[in-house]
RNA sequence: CGAGCCGGCCGGGCGGCCGCGACGGGCCACGUGCCCGUCGAGGAAGGUCCGGGCUCCACAGGGCAGGGUGGUUGCUAACGGCAACCCGGGGUGACCCGCGGGACAGUGCCACAGAGAACAGACCGCCGGCGGUGACGCCGGUAAGGGUGAAACGGUGGUGUAAGAGACCACCAGCGGCCGGGGCGACCCGGUCGGCUUGGCAAACCCCACCCGGAGCAAGGUCAAGAGGGCGCCGGUCUCCGGCGCCUGCGCAGGCGUUCGAGGGCGGCCCGCCCGAGCCUGCGGGUAGGCCGCACGAGCCCGCCGGUGACGGCGGGCCUAGAUGGAUGGUCGCCACCCGGGGUACGCCGCGGGUACAGAACCCGGCAUACAGGCCGACUCGUCCG
């Protein structure tokens, strides 16, 4: 994800959930005409100032797009999802974060298709 | 051996597995795909405090204003940087510190304390006179002693005096003039004369000397697209609508203007000069992509030579990150260093924890700042031994 308008729409009418250090949110796919015209799932980060400095944010941005590059797959095309980051996360380590992950995106992706056993 | 002082350097290492970004090569099911190889953060990359390169704009001039620097001589592309030296201050010493021009060009300011703080002044004291038996009071002289202060108008000794005082004298310190000597210079050394002495702050205004165009890689260049308009062709239900091609590069409204000059440039203002037919405001709409710049440079390493040194010259070798939501991450093993507690046959053994400050974005030279731990070298002082 690379505009800022893609950012604002997902964090206002996406669906949110938040776990440990994280905090994500998902917005489904719009329905298209014709399924050649929907773009693949994008995921965007924020990671602000309060999390900390320049070396501590770019350390939880590189593992937190390490970690979302696997799940990837997992959600439908032309889904956007916004990975908010909460301060206190560079003490958690890469796989709590992963774990931290998880647990949002199934509240918030497995909503969509309620009643349904994965 | 113990204290200390200065300079230089490093700042985790090796190996699996899964990944990321460039570049080169190969393969085709040509997707901007897969495979192989190479390279891939710092000493401060960071702060953005100075200086320069590069790019665009400007490059008649004059006056005024503005900013910066401040011992000297060098180094350098340049600097507010660096080196050596000078002066002042500190330390036994190695060495360290200094925002180091001018206070007889002018203006201004010196808190508190203190009697008095800059054409000085008299609280205590000292001396004299007068009054009083006396304690003491009044008047005058004085600045040696006390006290206050960061700082009190030279210091020591003498002459002198009622007591005193550069009032006078000798020496010393300091200031100024002259002469001689040394140094490129800042300045130093010596001699002589002078009046006896004239405080600090210029990071207060100010004065002096020297320096200074403006903006910045979102600079700048290039390709493509675009709304609207014009022309041509074709089609239809033919004063209109649709499609294609080419050219231009948006439309509407208002205001000020076209030699009676809007507006712009000459860093700011004034004068002056130059360019000059567009410019300004509002509303609505479009785009917001690619490539170049962009990594061979005041470059890095080694050696020799010149120089006290900063640095320079010559020779040889090397090519060393280029992202653009922005590439270096995850995980495991071994080793190194430090800490904790445990065992020990004093050689060590295994366990747990920790390893800083910090992430390139046009590029270089500096500065100051942050930093776990460690290495190397020169020198000084003290103690002991020979």
């Amino acid at each position: 994800m690379r505009r800022g308008g893609d950012f604002s729409l997902t964090v206002r009418r996406g669906r949110r959930a938040g776990r440990g250090a994280v905090v994500v949110h998902y917005l489904g796919p719009v329905a298209a005409e014709d399924a050649r015209d929907v773009p693949p799932a994008r995921i965007g980060f924020v990671v602000s100032r309060a999390v900390g400095g320049s070396v501590v944010r770019h350390r939880i941005l590189r593992q937190l797009r390490h970690l979302a590059r696997d799940r990837l797959p997992a959600l439908p095309a032309g889904a956007q999802l916004v990975v908010r980051v909460k301060p206190g996360a560079i003490d958690r380590g890469a796989a709590e974060l992963g774990h931290d992950l998880d647990l949002a995106l199934g509240r918030v992706v497995g909503g969509e298709r309620a009643g349904r056993k994965q």
